[in-house]
DNA sequence: TAATTGCATGGTTGC
DNA sequence: CAACCATGCAATTAA
């Protein structure tokens, strides 16, 4: 690349070779860069004559090849390049060698006098060359700025105006000057420092980025303010301050030439570049080493727990594990999305490292979309990342920018800026040749990292490898839009093991595993060596990663986005192979749940915060006395146990833990049952699983519904599952069908935090579908208003089955189902709450009551996803008003009733409601007023028509 | 005519 | 609701 390039206000600069002279100005630009360099760098190369030179990422100058190293004459260190640039790490000895700060700073605690004066100038790179174009000024012309320079005898500090001296020089915000300042001071230990601005911790700072070798593995600018080690006894510790000092400058006023700060905190040490700097715009030439320092800055708000900003002990247990890690440095003004946290390895970070002593800082990734991965070469950065990481651009045109692959190939991309509403995106460009040479493609992830010391960028990749292929049918399908989406996510599933869920399953669950070693352990072991190609793509198996999911997601985008949520990682979902209903019997409400009752249209629902919990299996029972039992099985012996009903066990239990039945505490102990009744309870219990399997065992993982799933995440989140122990909850007294298992909103809404949570503004789904069914309902109140008087003759019988569609739960008491059962006095029931109150139930399963509406429970139900849901809700009114028989409610109401007969939730119970109807009808009679049978029985038949169908338009309602 | 570039649009998501 | 960002598309440039 010639550097003629880099912009047309290169000063003018010449090979340094007397034979040559080629200027690397533009248009006769002869220069090109070169083979990357240790020191972060890359060399410069004079076409010409091929003189190499380097440059140094810190001070963007160029130096004549290997001529910038210096090595402390004291302690042997590495210094660096000896310009005036990175003036401050070093000292020149008047024996001519340099003796860096650390050294120069214990000889002047000797010194009672403390008589050490640096001797900043001259500098000895009497033959360095300009670097560094406007391009890495932002578009300014090249401009000599003073110097600033400290007298170390008195702390005084002195401008020089280096006006006749070569070297650019450069400035950063001042906000970053100073806080590099306060570092610089603290390093130097002599000054008493007050931080004004938030210091930041380990918390505040996540995990800082890891190196090849241990503690390595903190950044030392933030290990060695945490734990205040003395800089002195750590050399990495030192070096680091040494070079992050070399990019600092001081943002104080300018004063002619002389520049003294105002303020004793913000006093500095030295600071070699001062170019006033007043915002970004004008800021100049930051390496993004020096730009990661800046954003760092303003890193003021502590990463949220539960975003897996906190500290984890696990990764020292588990350092192959692939945890997204919150950049431990510029995230900018904002933090960072946990979206672009680079999910690295140790392992990975160990190879990229090599076997050199550079430290990895991740960055952030990216997954690649099908914009980036496609020909077009552009990879949209994410605005907060470019910002926080690249180096700063002010003009859209951008600059060169130089990644090297973990290969060591370097890759020349440009690093622009479009402006957009009244924004920037970012992109890189000339992406393709890379893309193409790494075999990338949408879905992939990019991870950039930065390689300390020298700040140069790196970047990795991981392969999506499960990425959906979808046969050219169906990607075709897709395109015309004739694929409904659910069938790309069947599809999907298949291949992908991709499932519906709640959007904050898959995090919930992967962040639990991060607080969990065990189960991460398990969760995490077969990807463990990683998917990350930093060097050895190829070599490491590779798991669905969430840039796959993402992708895929991406994919979704236009054929139904609603859907996209409903994603979740493969692995999980092999280790979720279990059904719906199959889970329902394991879910039960958090026992310390507390309901909060809201107010949705005058009825009343109660909310929790907590999901439901994970608990082991029981049956309910009801005696003739009306007496309800909870029975549960011994895992050891397998007898069956009574406990009482609020109790929630575990996943495992045995005789032993039965701490409220001594006489049944001990595996030894008779079964209390009688084997008859034994015999009829499980009967009951199979039957109603087998009606409950024949539509929920045809769901494979993939189909299931969202709420289904929803319900899944939110107990899977429960860390805690299997360790309530007994706790009075299970039943509600507000909502009648809030009950273990039950799927309503409150059952399913996520942990706080981790979701919609479902206030009365709520939007979500679930809520949104609520609300339209109080608005059906609402709507058909209205109108039944006007038929009512029409209605009344058939209103008694509407009345004696108007509790069937959603009301059987309601209806049952334990009396009438008693009766039900002859062959014990042991009967079944699915777990009911006080029924006294009417209530709109929120577990409907519109599939299930659109089966049995026309055909009494004769057909299995369907099963229903929330795209199917919306679908409906999206219907014309008109077609909703004919499909519900909305034009003659009083005669729905009517003859309606006998094919309102549905399947509930416990399929026993609607068994027993075909043929108890007119008792259940009578029971529920009385145990009501009629004024709310009549509000109930709309409720239900509104719920009905909710459910399978079609949700007027906002006027209707 | 194809490829590239620059901008606008709109879906998504976080606050 | 605003910001972000994936992507479409018109304008421009190159072949």
């Amino acid at each position: 690349m010639a550097m003629a390039a880099a912009g047309a206000a290169v000063v003018a600069k010449r090979c340094m070779n007397p034979a040559c002279g080629a200027p690397a100005t533009a248009g006769g630009g002869d220069w090109r860069k070169g083979w990357p360099l240790r020191s972060g760098g890359f060399a410069l190369l004079c076409d010409k004559c091929g003189l190499a030179y380097e440059q140094f990422v810190f001070c963007d100058i160029f130096h004549q090849k290997e001529s910038g190293w210096r090595d402390c004459s004291f302690c042997g260190k590495r210094l660096h390049c000896g310009c005036v640039a990175s003036k401050n790490s070093y000292d020149l000895l008047d024996s001519g060698g340099v003796q860096c700060v650390i050294c120069m700073r214990n000889l002047a605690a000797q010194s009672a006098s403390g008589q050490v004066v640096p001797k900043l100038f001259p500098c000895q790179n009497n033959q360095r060359i300009f670097g560094k174009s406007d391009e890495l000024l932002l578009g300014r012309k090249f401009e000599q700025s003073p110097s600033l320079m400290l007298d170390s005898r008195n702390d005084e500090i002195a401008v020089v105006n280096k006006s006749n001296h070569p070297f650019m020089v450069k400035g950063i915000e001042a906000g970053q000057s100073s806080s590099i300042l306060r570092q610089k001071e603290m390093e130097n230990g002599s000054r008493q420092i007050k931080w004004e601005q938030p210091t930041l911790s380990i918390g505040d700072m996540g995990r800082p980025f890891l190196t090849r070798s241990q503690s390595a593995l903190e950044s030392p600018q933030y290990t060695r303010r945490d734990d205040n080690k003395d800089p002195t006894t750590d050399s990495t510790t030192s070096e680091s301050i040494s070079e992050a000092c070399l990019s600092m400058s001081l943002g104080i006023a300018n004063n002619g030439n002389k520049m003294e700060a105002t303020s004793t905190v913000e006093r500095p040490i030295l600071s070699p570049t001062t170019s006033i700097a007043e915002g970004r715009e004008i800021t100049t030439t930051l390496s993004p080493f020096q730009h990661a320092q800046r954003a760092r800055h303003f890193l003021t708000r502590p990463p949220r727990v539960g975003e897996g900003a906190v500290f984890d002990p696990t990764k020292d247990i588990f350092p192959h594990l692939r945890v997204a890690r919150p950049p431990a440095e510029g995230r900018g003004r904002n933090q960072l999305l946990p979206r672009y946290w680079p999910r690295i390895t140790d392992q990975e970070l160990q190879q990229i490292s090599g076997d050199s002593n550079s430290t990895i800082v991740p960055l952030f990734e990216k997954v690649l979309s099908a914009s980036d991965a496609g020909r077009i070469g552009r990879l949209v950065l994410p605005k907060a990342c470019a910002e926080a990481y690249f180096p700063p651009i002010s003009q859209p045109e951008g600059r060169p920018l130089t990644i090297q692959d973990a290969r060591g190939k370097e890759w020349h991309f440009q690093f622009r800026f479009w402006p957009n509403n009244n924004s920037r995106m970012y992109v890189l460009e000339g992406v393709t040749p890379c893309i193409q040479s790494l075999q990338l493609q949408a879905g992939d992830t990019v991870t950039f990292s930065r390689i300390e010391p020298g700040g140069k960028l790196v970047m990795g990749f991981r392969k999506a490898t499960n990425t959906v292929s979808l046969p050219d049918s169906q990607i075709s399908a897709i395109a015309n839009g004739s694929l409904l989406s659910e069938t790309l996510f069947s599809t999907a599933n298949e291949n992908l093991g991709v499932v519906s869920g709640y959007p904050g399953f898959l995090q919930t669950i992967k962040g639990a595993a991060d607080l969990h070693p065990s189960s991460l352990y398990d969760h995490h072991m077969n990807s463990a060596d990683g998917d990350v190609s930093w060097l050895k793509a190829d070599k490491f198996g590779s798991r669905p990663d969430e840039g796959s999911l993402q992708f895929l997601q991406k994919r979704s985008r236009n054929i139904g986005s609603k859907s996209r949520r409903f994603l979740m990682d493969a692995e999980d979902a092999m280790e979720l192979k279990l059904t719906w209903e199959e889970a329902q019997e394991w879910l039960r409400p958090a026992p310390s749940a507390k309901p909060t009752i809201v107010m949705i249209e005058d009825y009343e629902f109660e909310e929790y915060d907590e999901p439901p919990v994970f608990a082991k299996r029981s049956i309910f029972t009801i005696r003739a006395t009306g007496e309800q039992d909870q029975w549960i099985q011994c895992d050891d012996c397998s007898k069956w146990r009574r406990l009482p009903l609020t109790v929630i066990v575990a996943s495992k239990w045995t005789c032993t833990d039965n701490s409220w039945d001594p006489k049944s505490c001990s595996c030894s102990a008779p079964e209390e049952l009688t084997p008859k009744e034994l015999q009829s309870v499980l009967q009951q219990y199979e039957e109603m699983r087998r009606r409950k399997g024949s539509y929920g065992l045809k769901l494979n993982v993939a189909e299931m519904d969202a709420s289904s799933l929803d319900a899944l995440a939110t107990a899977a989140v429960f860390g805690d599952v299997g360790n309530q122990g007994t706790a009075s909850v299970a039943t509600t007294t507000k909502h009648p069908r809030h009950r273990p298992g039950c799927t309503c909103i409150v059952c399913i809404q996520p942990p706080s935090g981790k979701g919609p949570k479902h206030n009365p503004a709520c939007t979500c789904n679930v809520c949104m579908t609520v609300r339209r069914r109080f608005k059906t309902l609402m709507m058909r109140k209205k109108q039944r208003q006007s038929e009512r008087e029409e209605a009344e003759a058939s209103k008694k019988i509407t009345w004696a089955n108007r509790d069937e569609p959603e009301g059987s739960n309601l209806s049952r008491s334990p009396q009438t189902l008693d009766t039900t059962r002859d062959s014990s006095d042991v009967t079944m029931f699915d777990k009911v709450a006080d029924p006294n109150k009417g209530h709109i139930d929120l577990n409907f399963h519109p599939a299930v009551r659109d089966d049995h509406q026309g055909q009494h429970g004769a057909q299995q139900p369907r099963p229903v996803s929330m795209m199917g849901l919306l679908e409906v809700a999206t219907r014309p009114l008109d077609n909703y008003m004919k499909q519900n028989g909305l034009t003659s409610l009083a005669g729905e109401q009517a003859g309606g009733s006998s094919s309102t007969a549905t399947v509930l939730p416990a399929p026993v119970e609607s068994e027993e409601r075909t043929s108890n109807e007119g008792r259940v009808a009578s029971v529920e009679r009385k145990r009501e007023p009629d004024a709310m049978a009549v509000d109930e029985a709309g409720d239900n038949q509104q719920d009905k028509a909710a459910d399978d169908a079609p949700l007027p338009p906002p006027a209707a309602t």
